[in-house]
DNA sequence: AAATAAATATACAGACCTGTATATATTACA
DNA sequence: TGTAATATATACAGGTCTGTATATTTATTT
C-alpha cells in the first residue's frame, strides 16, 4: 500500500466525518492531503470507489481494535459479551473517535440500490452478527435477539454522540446493555 | 398556509428522505411538486430555510400524532410509558414512514455550528425530554436515565430500518424497552 | 548518467447547483 | 370588466462538482 494512497484514505475519512461525504469534494481532499487529483484518480477509480474504500478500512480498523481488546483481557465467553460495551465506551470516548462510517453513509445514500448504501447495510449486518457470535459463545439462547438489541444501543449511542459530542449517552447504553445481557443469560 | 407552500414542503420531505438532502436540488423539488423555482423562493428564503421548515413540520406532525395516540387509550401515566413503543412500532411499520428527519439531517450536516445540525440536535433533545416527562409522570426515579436509554433504542431502530426496510428491529426494541421500563419502575 | 516510474501543476470540459431577473399568463376580487 | 395579486416560463449568472488531458518535475533503478 502506497503511503500516498494511505494519506488520501486517512484524509478522506476525516473530512467525510467532519464535513459530510457529499459536501466534501475531491479537490478539498487532495488539498488537505497535500497531493493532486491526478494522484487520487490513479489510486481510486472514482469518488465512489474512494468512499467504499474509506468505509471498508474504517470498519476493518474498528473490528481489529475491538477483537484485540476482547481477546486481551479474558478468554471466557461470558466475560467477552459483558465487556463489549466497556470497550465501545472506550472507543467512543477516545479523542480519535469521529463517528461510524456506515451510519453516516446510509443517511447520505438512502437509495437501497446504491453501492455505498449496500455496503453500509452489509457492515451493519456483519457487526450485528459479530455480537450474535459473542452471545452464542456465552450460551445465550436468543443470541440474535440480544445482538439486535445491543446493536440498537450501539447505533443509538453513536447517533447521540454525533448529535452532541460528549453526550454521555454511552454510559447509559452500557447500563442498559448489562440489564439486557443479564436478562438474556437467565432466561 | 398556502396550498402550494404545503405541496412544496410535502414534496421536499419525501425527496429528502428518499434521495438525501444534499442530493436533492430545488429544481427537482419544484418539478415533482409541479411548480416553479420562483414560487419556491417566494415561500422560502433559501434552500436552508426550506430544510429547516421541513424538519420542523416533520417533527411536529410526529409529536402530534404520538400525543393523540397516547391520550386516546389511557390516562394512566404507567400505561402511557408502557405503550410508547407500541405506537412507535405502529408508526415505523406504517407505509407512510420514511424515516426521522433530524437523524438524517445531523448526518448530512455534521458541523455543530450549522443551523440545520443545531435544529436536529435540539429536536433530538426535545424528544428525549418528552420521554423523560412520561417517565416522571409514571413516578420513575431516574427518569432522565431511562429516557436516554429509550431514545437510544428509538434512534437505533430508525437507523436499522433505514439500513434495511422491514428489518424487524422495532420488535426487539419494544421488548428491550419493556425490560428497561420494568427495571426502572421497580428500583 | 540514462531510462523508467511516480507525482505534480494546470487547465478545462461538461454537468449540476443555488438564487435571481425578466416577461408572460393566470387567477381573484372589486 | 378592469385591477391587483399570484403563479408560470425561461434564461442566465456565478459557483462547485467530477473526471480527464497535457505537460513538467521529481524520484527510483539500472
Amino acid at each position: 500500500m502506497s503511503a500516498l494512497k494511505d494519506k488520501i484514505l486517512e484524509t478522506a475519512t476525516d473530512l467525510f466525518h467532519t464535513r459530510g461525504i457529499n459536501s466534501t469534494g475531491v479537490d478539498t481532499i487532495v488539498a488537505v492531503a497535500g497531493t493532486t487529483k491526478m494522484t487520487l484518480y490513479k489510486y481510486f477509480g472514482s469518488k465512489e470507489d474512494l468512499i467504499l474504500e474509506v468505509l471498508q478500512k474504517s470498519q476493518q480498523d474498528f473490528q481489529s481494535w475491538l477483537n484485540e481488546k476482547l481477546n486481551s483481557t479474558s478468554k471466557k465467553p461470558n466475560d467477552k459479551i459483558q465487556q463489549l460495551f466497556d470497550y465501545i465506551e472506550e472507543w467512543v470516548n477516545s479523542p480519535a473517535f469521529i463517528g461510524v462510517g456506515f451510519i453516516k453513509a446510509s443517511a447520505e445514500f438512502p437509495n437501497e440500490e446504491n453501492p455505498i448504501h449496500q455496503l453500509s447495510s452489509q457492515q451493519s449486518r456483519e457487526f450485528r452478527q459479530f455480537i450474535s457470535k459473542l452471545a452464542k459463545d456465552a450460551s445465550i439462547k436468543d443470541a440474535d435477539g440480544l445482538a439486535l438489541q445491543l446493536s440498537l444501543l450501539f447505533e443509538g449511542s453513536v447517533q447521540a454522540e454525533q448529535m452532541k459530542r460528549g453526550s454521555g449517552a454511552i454510559k447509559y447504553a452500557k447500563k442498559a446493555a448489562k440489564i439486557l445481557i443479564d436478562g438474556a443469560i437467565k432466561s
